[in-house]
RNA sequence: CGGGGCGUAGCUCAGCUUGGCUAGAGCGCUGCGUUCGGGACGCAGAGGCCGGAGGUUCAAAUCCUCUCGCCCCGACCA
């Protein structure tokens, strides 16, 4: 393709709404602009680049033995509240009303759909096991959209689902996705780690996320330091802490005067104690008038892992509302204790670390007080029949995994790989007759790629002063052929025979046969990331050499230009295939 | 959703505090000329409802109110 007839926008200068390399590079090389908070148009390089992961995607998914459908991004709403993820993903879920009234989705994911159409078309185990896949747009209304296309309102994901007879079968169907995962990111180049992960609001029994490990991820991965155990920081189980020695007669309760002072930081401070002997009381509530309430107890050092809390709790379980506090503890915000709470409320869900404490202060649930000498199992339950003791809180550094100490890292997730059970075959009725006669629900997989985080991360992971440094296989063309002089009728025709030599030979090429400067042309060349750069200008010419240079070496060499095709293809596919190519 | 910030030329921004003259710069764009191997130079030019609406005022990019959009931080620390 000749540059001169293509839109590719770069700039000079940083965009002043992007904060992170792979997001100003995109805008900079041209890939992207941005249409509104969240959504992006992709030109002509970013989409290629795009559809190179795509059919990498394909190939692989393909490979694997799943097949390619489209299902419909617009589905109706109904769907989702069969399986009750119209709370679960809450306002994340993209809702409008068309003009006849009804509800609609915009698809974030696609079990529902997939499900109910494999429950109306599937009901033998003889058509078992089968695995459905599509890649295109997916809908999130995101909180807050960010990082450019790394956590955008709408992107391009590719989904599979798999059904099985059996446990052993959704075992091998989950494996080979698996499998094929490790394929597509070692195909793209994209350096990556496996990790535990938590269902979220997909749901199902087990999962494993795709990380891309970069320091501007936003996913916190928790890992031993063999890295024997990685997990995601909402997944990360932490070794209960060893019970402090018993404070034998220890001090009464005693309520103190602590007026206005709420935070933790506050409070410590006041009282002179520590956050780490303080027990934060966390209300929170489910249902309709948020009827059902759940407090969680966690050392004031500490986070509460929502993600593990809901273990205990009910769907759509979240921080309960002023009001709620109110009523329940009789206090204002920042003055909620367990003291006299397990009575009152649906759930009282208590950290190992909080049950380890030998003597605590908390708050005293009346205004501008707090407690000090509470003694966990004395002052409020440890146990009882709405009483559980549990991991509900965010690893932090210090803590250990069955004995091995955990550190912490950041990465971008680009895949994640689900066992789902029966949890959506059940609610929508895809269920199979065995071969005894007996029906059964369809054990199901899911499984999903982010396409437009691959291309971010892959940015994100090779980059240099100068520009994009993509990978070949994901790069938007793999040569750039730059006719330094357009004045010179030999310099432009030989730039212009290598050139359609290598789109002959089936290499995606791109010539600069712009009318601009040499030095304008280095520049381009380097900030969009082509992997492989041929030189042809008079000088050159005048010892019938051009110049090749991959994106990642510092100096150019001489070659003979005759021998620019064969050179080139050597690079971007090795010897034996570029040999291959030439013989044809 | 809470807090903060920003909306002025295609892009990056100055001007606003303390209202006033023709609203500026750099990059980009157009034309001409000189240049031509790492984002050239000169000359000439185009390009703005100063996000929108209302208000204050003799006078508003500038002050006030509302509104829309965008960005950042937090959103669980009670």
């Amino acid at each position: 393709m000749r540059y001169s007839q293509l839109l590719i926008p770069t700039a000079k200068e940083v965009p002043a709404e992007a904060e992170i390399p792979s997001h100003q590079l995109m805008i900079r090389a041209g890939y992207i602009r941005k249409v509104a908070s969240g959504t992006y148009l992709y030109l002509l390089l970013g989409w290629r680049s795009l559809r190179k992961i795509m059919e990498i995607v394909r190939q692989e998914m393909d490979a694997a033995g799943a097949q390619e459908v489209s299902a419909p991004i617009l589905q109706p709403h109904e769907l989702w509240q069969q399986t009750g993820r119209d709370v679960d993903y809450g306002p994340n879920l993209c809702v409008f009303t068309d003009r006849h009234d009804r509800r609609n989705a915009l698809a974030p994911t696609a079990e529902e759909v997939i499900t109910s159409i494999v429950a109306a078309e599937v009901s033998s185990y003889k058509q078992l096991p089968i695995n459905l896949y599509q890649i295109n747009e997916k809908f999130r209304d995101e909180f807050r959209p960010r990082f450019g296309v790394l956590r955008s309102r709408e992107f391009i994901m590719k989904d599979a689902y798999s059904f099985d007879a059996d446990s052993p079968g959704l075992d091998k169907s989950y494996q080979a996705m698996y499998d094929a995962y490790c394929r597509i990111f070692e195909r793209c180049g994209v350096k990556y780690v496996v990790v535990q992960a938590e269902s979220g609001e997909i749901g199902g029994t087990g999962s494993q996320e795709f990380m891309v490990p970069t320091p501007v991820g936003e996913d916190v991965i928790v890992h031993t330091a063999d890295g024997s155990y990685a997990a995601n920081i909402q997944k990360a189980e932490v070794d209960a802490l060893p019970k402090a020695a018993e404070i034998p007669d220890a001090p009464a309760m005693e309520e103190v005067h602590t007026p206005d002072v709420g935070t933790i930081e506050a409070v410590c401070e006041f009282l002179k104690t520590k956050p780490q002997e303080m027990i934060k009381t966390l209300v929170y509530a489910a249902g309709e008038a948020e009827e059902h309430v759940y407090v969680a107890l966690v050392r004031g050092d500490h986070d509460v892992n929502e993600a593990k809390l809901r273990h205990f709790a009910e769907p759509g379980t979240q921080l309960a509302g002023e009001r709620v506090i109110v009523e329940m503890t009789g206090a204002g915000i920042g003055f909620a204790g367990p003291v006299g709470l397990a009575g009152k409320v649906t759930k009282l869900v208590i950290d190992h670390a909080v049950a380890a404490l030998a003597i605590g202060t908390t708050g005293a649930n009346k205004s501008n007080y707090h407690m000090r000498n509470v003694v966990p199992g004395r002052d409020f339950p440890l146990a009882g029949e709405n009483v559980f003791v549990g991991d509900i809180r965010n690893a932090v550094e210090g803590d250990t995994h069955q004995g091995e100490a955990l550190t912490f890292s950041r990465g971008i997730e680009v895949g994640h790989v689900f066992k789902l059970g029966t949890k959506y075959s059940t609610c929508l009725g895809a269920t199979f007759t065995d071969e005894a006669g007996v029906d059964k629900p369809c054990l199901m997989g899911c499984y999903g790629i982010g396409v437009n985080r691959i291309l971010a991360s892959a940015i994100e992971l090779y980059h240099d002063k100068n520009g994009i440094v993509l990978p070949a296989a994901i790069a938007p063309f793999e040569v750039i052929v730059l006719g330094l002089n357009n004045d010179k009728p030999e310099v432009v025709a030989e730039a212009k025979r290598i050139h359609d030599e290598l789109a002959a030979a089936g290499v995606d090429v791109l010539l600069d046969d712009r009318d601009a400067r040499p030095g304008v042309k280095f520049k381009d060349a380097d900030l969009i990331g082509i992997p492989v750069r041929i030189v042809v200008g008079e000088r050159g010419m005048k010892e019938g050499n051009v110049e090749i240079k991959r994106r990642t070496d510092a100096k150019p060499s001489a070659i003979a230009a005759g021998d620019a095709v064969a050179t080139a293809m050597e690079l971007l596919r090795g010897p034996a295939e570029a040999a291959k190519e030439q013989s044809r």
